[in-house]
DNA sequence: CAGTTGATTCGACTGTTATCGAATCCGCAG
DNA sequence: CTGCGGATTCGATAACAGTCGAATCAACTG
């Protein structure tokens, strides 16, 4: 028994986050962001990059901040965003516990 | 520039293993079943866990099956699971890379 | 073969989510 | 103050996901 089971309170807000996560678009909007860290990155870039309008795209873009995993600062006429990297490293770490204990 | 942005085909199969994730019946049920490891785990000994009815736990398990997290295997009467650990640890690292990107 | 227990599938219902167009808000430039 | 471009919020709709009860399947047991 290498891990502990996650509780029922912490599976709700543990879930919340990978939901998060739990589409393409949600998924390709953070790996941009991430993947541009340092550069600015505001939300008219990353539309270039959808096909989607721009309300779907703040809409996923508000999933992703309420899920913590994003924060989002306006600067001028312009919105910046950037990971949260304890978020993300939490969920990481439990995907390795579980694996690494299947194992 | 640390990581690179995930494909556009990439995000669809990644979204739909974090999307099994995102439901805290399911991340319970792969925890347990993770934690267990080397044990038998059935689906009886799971329900126990949860207030939910048998078709429901049933349902949740094939969304993990399907999404290549776990895998269950029929041994006389009972169907045990056991965790993909390979599956676990790619989204790991997919998470720790844009973890590490935003620091 | 008939019955029992474990697990899944089916059908239906309910609540949630993705998406859009329209409207609104927020800073800035005349 | 008025107008403008970027970003979000609102309202509506259509698709999807979680849940259950009932029915079914699968393996053992008498």
């Amino acid at each position: 028994m290498v891990t502990e089971p996650v509780s029922e309170s912490d599976a709700v807000t543990l879930a919340q986050s990978f939901k998060a996560l739990g589409d393409p678009v949600r998924l390709r909007l953070l790996s941009l962001i991430a993947a541009r860290a340092g550069e600015e990155v505001c939300v008219c870039d990353l539309l270039d990059a959808f096909t989607q309008t721009a309300p779907t795209i703040s809409h996923h873009l508000k999933v992703l901040r309420d899920a913590g995993l994003i924060i989002g600062e306006r600067r001028a006429s312009w919105v910046y965003y950037r990971v949260v990297p304890s978020a993300l490293a939490t969920l990481s770490r439990l995907l390795d516990a579980s694996a690494m204990a299947g194992t």
